[in-house]
DNA sequence: CTTCTGACTTCGGTCAACCCAAGTCAGGGT
DNA sequence: ACCCTGACTTGGGTTGACCGAAGTCAGAAG
């Protein structure tokens, strides 16, 4: 398809293909329906995201993770109970001898899948600043080598970007309602 | 129980190991350091992320992206520019015919290095409201699976968590400063 | 019982991220 | 020359994300 213009032309970075109702650039918004807004809103802070590092990096308490993540206590705490309930993290007792009883958070699964989402991102920030040398890096214990987020599909293809398709999942029943949330 | 002061005992999800200089929970502090942070500060906003996305999907007109994203113009405006000047996206002519010439924005080198962090955070979040039957999905062109995003090193050994560490990267280099910024 | 300490909560206050509505501006069509 | 349209910009206002400092509160230690 020549694009009616000639704007498919020249080297045109590849996107993914959009497949059925989705083809149709003005049938769809993704608007409220795309599950990385529902994402964000768990995860989109800044505060929500280095208090997953720092889980990651094995802090569970809460003085260790305020110091850590340099956010304020008001705040850690805040976002602490929102990780909690929307299942990212758990609350379970633990105790120091000599000290009473106290609550650290722990990865529940749910929490533990943000780790291609971590990944990627710190790898992401390298390419960024172009700064592959500073800083702190995740690699793989057993060689060494840095970690790096890839995307395959359930079938165990690697799947780049031009190799990628979006459509919408369940037409039938999506077209019945034809609108976000 | 047995697990009161043990704390390490109990089923306790696999962790990041940390090594080096930052197996001292105290030495050090990822604060400034950890590239994700960065990466937060050009793509932790909504606006950002769901312009991105709609790039991957192919939009790439200033119409189109705010109609799609739902944002207002002044946001998608700004926002465009922010991923700009950060080299995300680059603005490029085109021209319809029977209408002046007019620019358009597309995918970087850098942008199109965040389709996994893309791919990941709309998988997980599916998973966090466990929903996998509305909504957009993403697949494999060729095969049409689901697609995800996985953690591996560059060596090409996918890792799991437990498989992972965290370290100073260039310990030497670092060592001097000993601090954020 | 009192003290101490870690884990919060509460209280101002700032700044960034949004919104809607109403401009402005540039260039092709007529 | 004038109009139209798409791409912004500006203005006014709300909300949410943070901060620092100052409480509160529960329970082991003394």
């Amino acid at each position: 398809m020549s694009d009616s213009e000639d704007l498919a032309t020249p080297s045109r970075p590849a996107v993914l293909e959009r497949e059925g109702a989705f083809a149709d650039r003005d049938a769809w918004t993704a608007a409220g329906w795309c599950r990385l807004e529902t994402a964000l809103e768990v995860v989109g802070t800044r505060s929500a995201m280095v208090l997953v590092r720092e889980v990651f990096y094995g802090a569970n308490r809460f003085d260790e993770l305020v110091r850590r993540t340099g956010l304020s206590e008001a705040v850690a705490s805040g976002r602490l109970k929102d990780l909690v309930a929307h299942g990212l993290l758990e609350r379970r007792p633990y105790r120091e001898p000599g000290a009473r009883t106290r609550d650290e958070y722990v990865l529940t699964d749910l929490g533990s899948r943000l780790f291609p989402v971590v990944v990627g991102l710190m790898a992401w920030g390298e390419d960024l600043r172009d700064d592959h040398r500073s800083g702190v890096q995740l690699v793989h214990r057993d060689c060494g080598a840095p970690l790096e987020a890839t995307v395959r599909c359930t079938a165990g293809h690697e799947v780049a970007l031009d190799h990628g398709a979006v459509r919408i999942k369940d037409e039938e029943w999506a077209g019945g309602a034809r609108r976000p949330t």
